[in-house]
DNA sequence: GGCCAGCGTTCAAGCGCTTCGACACTTCGA
DNA sequence: TCGAAGTGTCGAAGCGCTTGAACGCTGGCC
């Protein structure tokens, strides 16, 4: 294993110089900085870990706490975890994998031991049990989610009510009058996940605004369920012609429904997901979609632990901050205007 | 901060005699043991993680490198990534997330720093770049997937070859005569993933043992692809009544074009996919499936890990060993006996 | 010429833990 | 009764790094 004083011996230099080099938190002339440079990567020098953290009382970690829940949309955790890992390296930081089974404890585990610097909560609920933790220790963290009561927390999500509204602007632009929300499992809005009230809020608000007939149905996301949620909907509301979906399992088995009960997308009924990019591509027709951009909210979260790791070694309160991420509509193949003769009726 | 020095003052003992306490290295009597564990408790300590690495010359973490390729199914990669932190944790280790980005130099960086006492890697390619790196630096490792060389390595993965053979068993059990395994996009073949090509192999051989004849052809996964590789199929080989989908992107496209063509899934035409439990519930009919236990795998690579990790501890050679999980086949309601009258010609 | 300021470097004191060797005491067989 | 062996605890030396204080040196100023 070579160590600081390898290189510093190399260099002809103190081990507390090669350190200043290494930091950059000293000057330093050129001509040493280039000696210790070409020491350090002559003997293939990395810094021990432990030993930096010790001294340094910074890890250089930050803790990713995972939901180990059925019923999110796993390739969206996913993306959020890597695009979190890619820019935590970007400021030499790595990310360290907490699953949500060890609860509140995990949290507290990682900071206390000094593990991590800082924490990320992903798929917060409203009511997080994971939360105290955080409080009572004054840890740093970024919380992917909305909570109850963000005071004094930084959070970052999508703004999922924009999303919501924008799904029935665009049916309403097209001119449709009737229109359905075809949601998560009722589990979901048993347990208040903020995302999914929230989606539906702004789908529902903008309905009235705009002087649309809606239902909201929630929908479990297999074949069996989809079949049920939509005859009661063509039955309730025969003059509905546009649906939105948000649980990205009932996209497959509704467009099999709708065509399957004589109904052509987009001619007959149109079809607006809410959903990945990645899959407006697996269906066919090309799904019109609203989609928020998964990436981005890793590097947020990661902007806002740092800021608070950095805030706390200073003495400062850590920022509250909310960030609502912008959603995109992409217009493709599965929406189009009403036919012209609706059944009222 | 709470240290050991505290606990070992508020106990009444040194600060050694409560590090023993705490790793169970030496004996200790019964009533230290008690005194140590209720200061422990009522202090809430918890050890300093940099400390305990410098002075130990173990992290006790495992990197864990994750693919960031498109054409891997990720709720699988997630699955495996979250049970390997899970059985990591059980044996007290935590887990660091790599991402491939970094390629190489993510494992020796992580290796060299200690700050992995050793690595998990996923979605190894048969000419991986970054074994080299761990070889060089003898970084206890685990893969998941099969390498070209695996000298000196511990390697689990699924039995794909085995996952093959057992559709063409399934169907040939049926009775049907003629099969096709539609596979990934060809650009997993071009690259030589192992679990294609052992896959593939496996069904092949097993279809020309029982005398059966055959078609593979590879799939982008889309409903466009899907559409014309079915249509190839179907031209080339009429009497194709057994379908074996690898990609789970075709799947639903498969289904549905299936239907579009008059044939009835099972009574017209057997399909069975190799892919994720998860996902039999989402199509009608439910799926005949050919699945592979995902937990399992991360769990039998975390304890191929840390048993190369206390060999190296002890100056031995890592395990040179292969696991092979076997698949299972669940039969549900996609596949059946081949229709009476076959259209040969 | 003597003094001071600023720059670049070094010294040395930890950071909180593990672990080896030593020590005191008990137990037991000769 | 004495020494040997075993048991439970402690002291102290690091592990490899960071960082505040101190140092020597150069150059500019009065």
């Amino acid at each position: 294993m070579v160590t600081l004083a390898d290189v510093a011996r190399r260099a002809g230099v103190s081990a507390s110089t090669v350190s200043y080099v290494l930091s950059g938190k000293r000057t330093i002339s050129e001509a040493t900085r280039r000696r210790v440079e070409r020491a350090v990567s002559e003997l293939g020098y990395h810094p021990n870990a432990g030993a930096r953290a010790l001294a340094g009382r910074r890890s250089h970690i930050i803790a990713l706490v995972v939901p180990l829940r059925a019923d999110v949309y796993v390739p969206i955790m996913m993306e959020i975890a890597i695009s979190v890992t890619v820019s935590a390296r970007q400021h030499g930081y790595d990310v360290l994998l907490i699953t949500n089974d060890e609860g509140p404890e995990g949290v507290r585990r990682v900071a206390a031991s000094g593990l991590a610097d800082g924490v990320i909560l992903m798929d917060v609920e409203l009511e997080d049990e994971r939360i105290p933790a955080l409080r009572a220790n004054s840890t740093p963290a970024a919380l992917i989610g909305l909570p109850d009561d963000p005071r004094g927390l930084s959070c970052v999500d999508h703004d999922f009510a924009a999303a919501g509204a924008l799904c029935t602007d665009h049916l309403a632009d097209l001119g449709h009058r009737e229109i359905a929300f075809i949601g998560y499992g009722s589990g979901v809005y048993d347990r208040h996940a903020g995302y999914a009230e929230r989606t539906v809020k702004g789908f529902r608000e903008r309905a009235e605004q705009r002087g649309l007939r809606y239902v909201h149905r929630p929908c479990e996301g297999t074949y069996e369920s989809t079949a049920g949620v939509l005859s009661r909907i063509l039955s309730d509301r025969p003059g509905t012609t546009g649906f939105v979906v948000q649980n990205e399992g009932a996209i497959g088995p509704l467009l099999g429904l709708l065509r399957a009960s004589g109904r052509t997308v987009p001619e007959d009924a149109s079809v607006i997901a809410l959903c990945p990019e990645q899959l407006v591509e697996q269906y066919a027709p090309r799904l019109t979609a609203v989609t928020g951009p998964a990436q981005e909210l890793g590097r947020v979260a990661v902007d806002q632990v740092l800021g608070n790791i950095a805030a706390a070694a200073n003495g400062q309160e850590p920022d509250e901050r909310l960030v609502l991420l912008s959603p995109v509509l992409t217009v493709s193949e599965s929406t189009g205007p009403p036919p012209r003769q609706v059944v009222h009726r």
